[in-house]
Order: structure tokens, then C-alpha cells, then sequence
RNA sequence: GCCCCCGUAGCUCAGGGGAUAGAGCGCCGCCCUCCGGAGGCGGAAGCGUAGGUUCGAAUCCUACCGGGGGUACCA
């Protein structure tokens, strides 16, 4: 039995007090209540708080409200015992039958186990990394990268149509910078100091030379433009690769660019000035952004007639609007946090609902760590580390796995001498060796003709299988939470803790007969829950884009 | 100044109002007759401070202290 079975059995036997006017409740009884896996073994399997929840609402006694409630669950199938604790907890237990059943149910879902149909028709744009074209992906991106592309995964694994899309900067002022950087290189001469000053850039220029030497011949401002036009192209086909190597594939790359050229920023002020949210002052156009929430109102055409930053990002949300997205969420660094603000409030001026239309997600820097100080020299870039920096130290499993570990709020600081080891200090490795034992003993139970029968689930009543067991069955109620709240940290975390349940099981249940013995039902059930423990696993991993290997 | 994030064990971090706050590392002590010991078991050790809300607060609110980031008619 699921905690979501559970939790639908309890919601039912809320729903028939109600109906039989043992308990009444002024907005009804919920559909579904708060099941968890209690932290102390002796408070059951499963328990549930819903009387302490519900009592105040119907005007008595929580532990009045559990006994009830406790009469009418010890008679659902599946419910061994109900014991009420405290001031009205429900400790449920669920019999070995029931419980062994979720075993069973894992291994007949196979890949399908986790997802779920919640965000269905749903059509989401996911916009992420987006970084300007003016070096190699960032290791700030990359956390980006690993991030979003995990919360695609997720959405994608609740039933949504997800869109990744990358937001091509090739319209401003940084590309200029570029192109005077490659100028500079490619003449021979320092960069000016406000260019890029990696090795990169001196790489590129010679690139471009030997695919274009008529540029040498330019002067300085055709070259300038040939450098500009090549650069970004080869800049951008460099940084596809760099993410496609990460297992990060986009849907869409916007060009920023196109809104331009196409009216499409013209089209985006005009319908906000038809909604009577833009007004003139010193020159400048504005949105009226402050009386959105926004902190003051912000110029979308400057005084010179140039659009501002802010009137791409107008048409571009308009666009993804058009484009059909109900939700589109935007991953930023902590660096934009300040944009919050005027995205909502322009997301409402156009009669959006921020928040739904149009998600903001920030999350926090990232540093490497060596020898217990700050990595601060990139390979190519001289003063920034890129990803393909963390790649080449940790691989790309490692890198993925420490990129999404920890919550987005925290400044993330990765020990790249810890996530290259190959010991259980390592979180990836941990987890991807409890997938490497599972398959394992799967490969011997195939040699010795083991496969197929499940034996009898109601068998697996060791204190290390109901453990286990319990944890596999957690693994939709944390999908459909970490998809939720776009937090993907709690299926690494969720991991780790379900490698170590089975670690544990394994240590103290044998599964494969020893020597000449006879096999059981009891390991053909051990090896069923051995089966489901890989399905979780490697979905799981799935899920981060992280490997499951069958040895290591 | 104002805005955002963080402050939990010696260290790195989990803990979406619930029962005795968890994990890994490090430290101390254990467990190999066969499935991968790259594992497992036990022990010592903690919610920045002060108020408030609540039957119940690490979690919500306020103030303060400490760390990080931001605050353009730049992009």
C-alpha cells in the first residue's frame, strides 16, 4: 500500500462519517490528506495527522475525531492496525500482504513508475541558462543547465508538454565587446579593457582567420564586423555543444535579434499602450511597473529612441504567450533577483497573472572548491570557471548530480577533490553503487534461473524490507513535490536515502539461496523488492540525467 | 539606505507547522562462511540572538547580529 492509497482510503472513510452524519465538516471532507512515513518505527508505517487537522473544523475533540476514524480504517483492506498517539495521531500499520503488493506494483510500472498525469495538457516553457554568447558556458550556467533541464524532466514526468528554450542575447553591447576583443586578437594586439580577456577569445579569432583570411585584409571596422558575425556563430555552436555534452538538449534557441527585426517589440509596447500602461516622461518611454508591485517604473524606449533592455524581454514573454504556453518559467541567478520585480509587474500589465503565466525562478552562485579553498582560474577564460572546467575534473554524472543536490537558495560550493572520488563519500557514487549491487545480484538470479516468479510479497516482513519497501514507495509522492515546488534537490536526496535503505537491507537479508539450497518463495519475493529497487533507482536518476550503471 | 538568499552536529548539507531534529564526512568502538566490505551497526555532538502567532515552530511573523548577492534611460 502507496501513502497515496493510503491517503485516498482515509479521505473515503472521512468522506462516508460525513456522509453519515458522524462528523460534520463545513467545506466537506477532503479528497486527500497528509500521509508521511513516521520517523520512529514504533509509530507504525504510515501516519497521519488529518484528526488534529480537521477537529477544530468540526467542532470536537482530535482524539474524539481519531477514534473514528481509527473504528472505520481497521476494517479497510490492506490496514493491519491503527493505533491513535499524542493528541490524535493516526500510527497506521499496513499488512506484509499490502505492503509487499508495492513491490510487485514497481516492477510491473517498470520506467512508468513515479510520472504522473497532475500537470497534464498542461503546456510549459522553461526558459534556462540563456547565457550571451560571449565565451564558453559558465560554471554559474552550468548550474543552470543541470537544474532546469532536471525540472523539464520533472514536468515532463507529470504529464506536462515541456519546451526548453534558451534566449539568444545576440542584440546588445557585450557582443560589441566581443567583436573588439577578437579585433584586438586578431590583429595582434591587447585586448581594451573592457573586453574579454580569456584565451578563448585569441583561439577564436585565429579560427576565424583561417576560415576567412580575406578579414586580414579589412579594415578595422569591416573586420569588426566580420569578427562580430563569425564570432557569435562559432561562439554559439561552441556553447550547443558544451550543453548537448551535458546531456541538456533545447528545444528552442530564441534570438533575441529576431524580436527586433520582426516588429515584434513595437507590437509589445503598442498592446501596452493600448491597456493604458505606458506613459512619456523626459523623453523616455515607460512602463508603468510600480503600480504592478514593482519597485518604480522602468523606460522601455530611452530618451535617444532606443529600445531598453527590458522591451526584449516585453516582447519575448508576449511571444511565448502567443506561441500557446500556459506557464512560462524563467530559471535566473541570484545576479537578477532584481528583475523580479518588473517581470511580474510586466506579466500583470499585460493582464497576466504573474506567478501562473509567468514563473521567476532564482537560485544561488556557485563555487568550486579545491583542497578546501576557492577554484578561481578558469582554463580558457583566465578569471571564470566554465563548465566544461567541472566536467573535465568530476565527469558529467558527478557534475550533474552535485549541480542539483542542494536546495537553489543556498550558495553552492562543490569540493571537486570529494565528487571525484570513487567511495561512498560521494553522493553520486553512493547511489549509483546500490544500483550496481542491484544489478548484480539481478545477473546471478538470471544465471541461476531465478527470473520471473514473484514468489509470496507477504513474505517480506523483515524490519530491513518494510524499510525498503517504504521508501520505494515514496518515490511518487517526492516526484510530485520536488515537480511542485521546482525543487529537484529532493530526488538526489531522496535517493541517497533510498540507496541507504537498500544498503541496509542488503546487509542483513540475503536474497540469492546460498551454496546447494533449494530456492524459496522468500527469494523470489527478496528478489522482486531487489527488482523494484533498480526500477526506482534508475528512474530516479532518469530524472537528474545522471547514469545508472549495471557495473562500475 | 533599500531588496533577495542563507545562518541547523567540528565540516558539507537535508528537514514545505506535528511526536525523541536527520544524512554523509571527521572522531571513538564494532561486523567479513558464499549475493560487489566501493557496504553495514553502535557512540559522542546541533536549530545565530530576542520576542510574537499556534494545541504544537528549525519551519510562519517582527527586530537585531553575521555571511553572500543585487540595487542604470547597461545588456
Amino acid at each position: 500500500m502507496t501513502p497515496e492509497q493510503l491517503s485516498t482510503s482515509i479521505a473515503a472513510v472521512l468522506h462516508d462519517l460525513v456522509a453519515d452524519g458522524d462528523v460534520h465538516l463545513p467545506d466537506g471532507a477532503p479528497d486527500t490528506v497528509t500521509v508521511e512515513r513516521p520517523r520512529q518505527r514504533e509509530h507504525g508505517d504510515y501516519a497521519t495527522n488529518v484528526a488534529l487537522q480537521l477537529a477544530k473544523k468540526a467542532g470536537v475533540n482530535p482524539r474524539a475525531l481519531a477514534e473514528m476514524l481509527s473504528t472505520r480504517l481497521e476494517a479497510v483492506d490492506g490496514i493491519a492496525a491503527v493505533e491513535i498517539a499524542g493528541p490524535g495521531f493516526l500510527n497506521i500499520t499496513v499488512d506484509a500482504g499490502a505492503q509487499g503488493q508495492v513491490a510487485a506494483d514497481i516492477v510491473a510500472a517498470g520506467s512508468s513508475y513515479g510520472r504522473a498525469g497532475t500537470g497534464a495538457g498542461e503546456r510549459v516553457n522553461l526558459e534556462f541558462v540563456s547565457a550571451n554568447p560571449t565565451g564558453p558556458v559558465t560554471l554559474a550556467s552550468a548550474r543552470w543547465a543541470a537544474v532546469g533541464d532536471t525540472i523539464a524532466r520533472l514536468l515532463e514526468a507529470t504529464g506536462s508538454t515541456v519546451t526548453r528554450e534558451y534566449y539568444f542575447n545576440d542584440h546588445g553591447a557585450q557582443i560589441d565587446r566581443l567583436a573588439n576583443s577578437l579585433l584586438a586578437r586578431g590583429r595582434g594586439r591587447d585586448v581594451p579593457e573592457d573586453g574579454y580577456p580569456g584565451s578563448y577569445v585569441t583561439e577564436l579569432a585565429e579560427e576565424i582567420l583561417a576560415a576567412h583570411p580575406e578579414i586580414a585584409d579589412e579594415d578595422d571596422s569591416a573586420a569588426f564586423e566580420s569578427f562580430r558575425r563569425h564570432g557569435v556563430d562559432l561562439m554559439f555552436v561552441e556553447i550547443k555543444q558544451t550543453l548537448k555534452d551535458f546531456r541538456v538538449d533545447f528545444d528552442v534557441y530564441f534570438h533575441e535579434d529576431d524580436l527586433h527585426r520582426s516588429g515584434a517589440v513595437q507590437k509589445a509596447i503598442d498592446r501596452l499602450s493600448e491597456l493604458g500602461n505606458t506613459f512619456e516622461q523626459d523623453g523616455a518611454l515607460w512602463l508603468a511597473t510600480e503600480k504592478f508591485g514593482d519597485d518604480k517604473d522602468r523606460v522601455i524606449v530611452r530618451s535617444n529612441g532606443q529600445p531598453a533592455y527590458l522591451s526584449g524581454d516585453l516582447a519575448y514573454y508576449l511571444d511565448k504567450r502567443e506561441r500557446g504556453f500556459d506557464r512560462c518559467l524563467i530559471l535566473l541567478g541570484a545576479d537578477h533577483h532584481g528583475y523580479v520585480g518588473r517581470m511580474m509587474a510586466m506579466c500583470a500589465a499585460f493582464g497576466d497573472t504573474p506567478g501562473t503565466n509567468l514563473e521567476l525562478i532564482i537560485g544561488q552562485m556557485v563555487n568550486l572548491l579545491s583542497h578546501g579553498s576557492v577554484v578561481r582560474m578558469g582554463k580558457r577564460t583566465g578569471n571564470i570557471l566554465t563548465l566544461d572546467d567541472l566536467v573535465e575534473s568530476i565527469g558529467i554524472d558527478a557534475a550533474r548530480y552535485a549541480l542539483v543536490r542542494n536546495s537553489m537558495d543556498v550558495n553552492l560550493d562543490i569540493d571537486i577533490d570529494l565528487w571525484a572520488k570513487a567511495t561512498s563519500d560521494n553522493p553520486v557514487f553512493y547511489v549509483q553503487y546500490a544500483h550496481a549491487r542491484v544489478s548484480s545480484i539481478l545477473r546471478n538470479a538470471a544465471d541461476l534461473g531465478l527470473a520471473g516468479d514473484p514468489g509470496d510479497v507477504g513474505l517480506l516482513t523483515h524490519e530491513r524490507e518494510g524499510d525498503l519497501l517504504r521508501a520505494l514507495a515514496g518515490l511518487p509522492g517526492v516526484v510530485a513535490t520536488a515537480t511542485e515546488l521546482r525543487e529537484p534537490h529532493r530526488i538526489a536526496r531522496y535517493l541517497e536515502e533510498t540507496a541507504g535503505a537498500y544498503h541496509r537491507f542488503y546487509d542483513s537479508c540475503r536474497v540469492l539461496p546460498m551454496g546447494d539450497e533449494e530456492p524459496g518463495d522468500l527469494h523470489r519475493a527478496r528478489l522482486l523488492l531487489v527488482d523494484a529497487t533498480r526500477v526506482v533507482l534508475a528512474n530516479g536518476l532518469a530524472l537528474l540525467g545522471v547514469s545508472a550503471p549495471e557495473r562500475m
